[in-house]
DNA sequence: ATTGACTCCGTACTATGGTACGGGCTCTAT
DNA sequence: ATAGAGCCCGTACCATAGTACGGAGTCAAT
């Protein structure tokens, strides 16, 4: 098993050599001790910057993903603080789940919708199609 | 009903005046004709703004909201293209709902293993409890 | 008819999340 | 030992998504 570097490291991860080094910056990503005057990095890396993109993708900015990684790392946080946090984190997930489910749903209509029709799609209001909860007769 | 003058709208959707008006030079919004010199709003460019900060939260960027509203809007496009992007959306959706639905089951059982311990939190690795896939036993 | 609040418009500035670049160093293979 | 690939580091640049600002016009109330 060869070493793993930051150029191995950033391909393993889908990233750029400079978003590792950036995270790095932004401590997000330990710096690892150098062997020499060439830092190696572990898997663990790979899946923490994996996680990073993942949590970004789900509308997660850089200092919420910090604070999530953080949940589950930092040494001196109290068992009831973590806690605390998790259980927001939780309810700000779940929020986002509810609003896509409402999102996908009207996508949905929208897409019976084109079924019944031809060729030509009935013209609808946003405000009925993507009403996040409001009903909708498309 | 006194008449949506572009700071009422912006209060009512919860942005600020710069926000609308940036949209409207993104082409997210229309720009109504004025009466007299002042234009006016309708309560359907208030959803409309709502609509976009909700997709943006989700993880849209604005370009792609604006795909998403043009799937319902744009009056040239034939039912089997608006069929076809809707599918489209509905199936990156639903893949955002599953990886937040992991980190929600994840970050339960770090809550989980709050409840376990007194004050101090047992280290996992990340890699363990934020796998958004493998197994866990936090 | 004047004040004050608001609109319109353009331009400039900001924060976030990278990306690129250039100089110097090192590690490996030839 | 030397070339080339890759690392280290700092600085500069980029796109996205706003935010601020300043001058000019407008509307409504006093």
């Amino acid at each position: 098993m060869e070493k793993i570097t930051i150029g191995i490291l950033a391909k393993m991860a889908g990233v750029g050599v400079e978003t590792v080094r950036f995270y790095q910056r932004k401590e997000l990503l330990r710096e690892p001790k150098a062997v020499g005057s060439v830092r190696t990095y572990s898997e663990d890396d790979v899946q923490r910057i994996v996680f990073i993109k993942k949590a970004q993708e789900l509308g997660f900015a850089l200092a919420e993903v910090k604070e999530l990684l953080e949940l589950n790392t930092k040494p001196r946080v109290t068992c009831g603080t973590v806690k605390k946090k998790t259980l927001a984190k939780i309810d700000e997930i779940s929020l986002k789940i509810s609003d896509l489910e409402k999102m996908k749903a009207s996508l949905q209509k929208l897409a019976n919708a084109c079924d019944a029709s031809q060729d030509t799609i009935k013209q609808f209001k946003v405000q009925e199609c993507f009403d996040f909860g409001l009903n909708c007769d498309c």
